[in-house]
This record gives structure tokens, C-alpha cells and sequence, in this order.
DNA sequence: GGACAATGGTCTGAGTTCAAACCATTTCGG
DNA sequence: CCGAAATGGTTTGAACTCAGACCATTGTCC
């Protein structure tokens, strides 16, 4: 009892790691974040027609009233225009674009988030790919994925690269699927856009990334779990090193 | 232009699969949903005390006054007894138990929840197990998994057995050092939790899992990843196999 | 015994979010 | 041309959540 010791036990650090947060600040800016991010990752492109606000608020399991209020900031943001009308709609204006530099501070904090989404990509994108090459894949998911590797393999320019790349891994993610596991990948995908914006820009070696997706392409196509994985670590692992040294 | 093209491409598949809740239901449930797990899954066990409500609060990234009502419900339930003062606190009640066998209705919905647990968990499980056989673990790390698996392996009733088999998972997973990792492991423990509390009651084969268990932590511990993920991948297939075919 | 510290308990006013109507605009089909 | 359908726009009152201050209880240390 030298200390001061609790009574019973103290809870341990189980505790403490597995707690999290119940939700992320208020509804309307996890709003804008996620559909700000999407369509910065080009999930939703230049040109497409977001679905209705009644969808997005039943999915995003928010009031109506609350995804208005995160569309207003879109449109005042210039990521989207909206129009009136039987199949009116909003749409996306933004051109794809590289993450902008200034984006957000570098603390501590962020940059320990950084590294953790670096560790966790290594273990959700092989393992997704993995699983997604165990799936026996339908003809119009066999063309999705070919489709999402032509686009991302075709872009020139490098923010449609970009937004291609993120595209291609959603996709893959998809085959899975696996909902959770489509989230995941996402999360990651959007960490790696925001350090992207954080970072010196930085000459992605585009020709030796665009070799290792048309692996892993072959593998999951294929049904070869074990060459899909390897060849998506070593893509993460590649793109890890990178990254990592840049953050020092 | 068939059916009713919109003018602009639609969004797509990706777009319906990458959009996800934003938040969970109200703020105190999601409290008491989250406090409560953590409770039956023994990541606080029986006697041991939780962290002070400002802390909790904080961690959770709520409000002392919600995560009040969220502790009132659990006092309600009898998973916890609060008392005051210095060095009072709310301490676990909770008796180690199996999970409660009407705890939900099988909807068509929750099956689905189901099979997409299991998908995850063969992704992330095994991914962390690698992970953490790939990190140089300090001796304190090292005895700490040696003592959750002393403790799964020594436990003899099945309710403990199920806590101590919970918290050995969540062990691995903090060995990343991943926060996300730790999360996803958490929620696919619950979610496998809520599992076995909505099937038969399942002659597990505690000597068959205990094997895998501690082939999976001579790996991590031997620092070496490719054993740790085949020896989890095993136990995670092992598992699942005879989910799956109880929830048919 | 008295001061202090650590903890749960309570109160209050402001801000957020919700649910559910109902309105306005545009296009499609007859 | 007119009605129906699909969409975004607006309003309203109730419920939830927050932040922060302050109160009450109990154990520890001097």
C-alpha cells in the first residue's frame, strides 16, 4: 500500500485502450467532414449527382435538418451546386484537386494519429485484399475492379491520380463485401489524403505504384489470397516508408 | 436512356457503401451500450473500479451529465455500485456470466451484422496478431500476455472463460499499439459476444481453442508474424466455421 | 481535529438535433 | 395543359446534450 493503492482493483489498461468516443463532435461537422471527404477522395466525382437529402439523412443516420445545414457548408465551400426541381439534386463542382498544403497543424497528436493510421492500414488493406481474392467475384464486380485499375492506371494528371488511387482501394474494399471493412478503408484512405495535404509534396513514384496495384489486381482476380495480400503490404509498406520519413 | 438517366452520372455503388453513420442513436445509449460491453466482455472485471466519471466523460468525448445518466442506467441494470467520497467511485458488480440468451430477435438485418463480424474479424485479428509479433515488446508486454493467457487457459467455469478469452484478444490487439486496431477488435468482440448470447448454447471446445491460444502467443512472442497470423487465422476460421453454421 | 483532496451529486441556461409537417420548383406522362 | 412525382426549402416545438459552476461525502495527511 505504499502508493495509494484503490481499494479493489483498479481497472487496468485494458480500460483506457478500449474506451473511445461515442460519436465525433457535433453531427453536422462529421457531416461535412464525410462528405467533404468523399468527394475530395472522388468518391463521389466531378459531374455525379449526390443522392437525395432524405437518402443521405436516413444513412447517415441524421435529421434532415442537420445534413442541410452540412450541404450549406459544402455549396459555401464550392464543393457542390444544388438545383431544385424533379431531378434536381445536388452535384459535385469540385475538380479533383491535390489535398491543400495547409490543411491542419501538425501537433503531436496528429501526427501520432498519423502513425497509427499508417500501423492499421498494414493490417486492413492486405487483409481486405486477401479477402476480397477468396470471394468468387461476379462478372460486373470482375469489370468494377478491372475498370477502377484502367482509370487510376490511365490518369496523367496527378490530382485525378490521386482521387483514382483512393477509388481503386474503396473498390477493392467492396469486394469484400464486408461493410465494416469498407469503413475501415475508408477512414484510412481519408488519413492518407490529409497527411498527403501535410507533407512536402512529394514525387510519388507513380509508375512503380501503378505495377504493384496491377498485381494485386492479377491476384484478386485470380483468387490468390496469399499473392493479393503480399502484394498489398508491400504497396502499403512502400508507401508507408515514404510517408514516414517525411513526418519525422 | 432506357430506364430514367439522371443528366449527370450517378454517384454509384461506392458512394452507398463508403457513407455510413455518423453517430449512434443517442449519446447516453451509445454510453451505456459501450460502458456495458466493456463491463460483460470483463475488460473491467467483477470488483475492479472504474476511472472517475470526469475522466470517463472526457475519454468518451461526452458530457459529465450524459455519461451520468448513462452510469444511472447501469447502476439500474446491477452491472455497478457507485459509492462516494474519496476514493469512492463506481465499482463492477457484475458477475462474470454468459451472455443473456434472448438478448436480441434474429432479424434478417442483425444475421447480416453477424456474417459481416465474422468477415471483419478474419481481416483484423489476424492482421494484429502480426502486427504485434512484428513489435520488439517490453518485458512488462510480454507479461502481460503471458498472464491473459495463463488466465484464459486456467479459467474452468465457461462464463470466465468467455471474459478472460475476450480480454486475451484485446491484450494482442494493444500490443500494436494501434488505437484503431484496439477499436476494431473491441467492436468485433462485442459483436461476437452478442453472438453467442443469440445461439444454442455451444459446447465450445475450450482444450481445442486453448491450443490455438497458445500457439498464437509463443508466435507473437517469438516475433514472428507469419506464424501469429496463420495460428489466428486458424482460430478465427475455427470459430466462425461453427458460428456460421448455428446461424443458419 | 482540521485542512485538503478526490470523488460522486445537482443545477442552470444555452446550444444542437430531431421528427414531422408543409411549401416551392421542376420535370415527366398523359 | 394538367396532374403526379421527385426533389430541395422552411417552420416549429420538443427532446437531448453541453459546459461549467457549485454542493456533499469520505478518506488522507499533518
Amino acid at each position: 500500500m505504499s502508493t495509494a493503492a484503490r481499494p479493489a482493483e483498479s481497472a487496468g489498461e485494458l480500460g483506457v485502450a478500449v474506451l473511445h468516443a461515442v460519436r465525433g463532435q457535433h453531427a453536422f461537422e462529421a457531416c461535412v467532414e464525410q462528405l467533404g471527404t468523399a468527394i475530395r477522395l472522388g468518391v463521389f466525382p466531378h459531374g455525379s449527382t449526390l443522392p437525395p437529402e432524405r437518402e443521405l439523412a436516413t444513412r447517415m443516420n441524421v435529421s434532415r435538418a442537420t445534413l442541410r445545414e452540412a450541404m450549406a457548408a459544402l455549396r459555401e465551400a464550392d464543393l457542390v451546386e444544388t438545383r431544385r426541381g424533379r431531378h434536381g439534386g445536388t452535384v459535385v463542382t469540385l475538380t479533383p484537386k491535390l489535398p491543400a498544403r495547409s490543411s491542419a497543424r501538425r501537433t503531436a497528436d496528429r501526427r501520432a494519429d498519423w502513425l497509427d493510421t499508417l500501423d492499421f492500414r498494414r493490417i486492413v488493406e492486405p487483409g481486405a485484399a486477401a479477402l476480397a481474392a477468396s470471394r468468387e467475384l461476379t462478372a460486373p464486380q470482375r469489370r468494377t475492379l478491372e475498370k477502377a485499375h484502367a482509370v487510376v492506371a490511365g490518369a496523367t494528371k496527378p490530382a485525378t491520380h490521386r482521387q483514382a488511387d483512393s477509388r481503386f482501394h474503396l473498390t477493392i474494399a467492396t469486394l469484400t463485401g464486408s461493410a465494416r471493412a469498407v469503413e475501415a478503408v475508408t477512414s484510412v484512405q481519408a488519413g492518407l489524403h490529409e497527411m498527403l495535404g501535410a507533407i512536402p509534396v512529394l514525387g510519388t513514384n507513380i509508375d512503380h505504384s501503378d505495377r504493384q496495384h496491377a498485381r494485386i489486381v492479377r491476384a484478386v482476380l485470380a483468387g490468390d489470397p496469399a499473392t493479393a495480400r503480399r502484394a498489398m503490404e508491400q504497396h502499403c509498406d512502400d508507401t508507408a516508408a515514404l510517408l514516414r520519413g517525411l513526418l519525422e
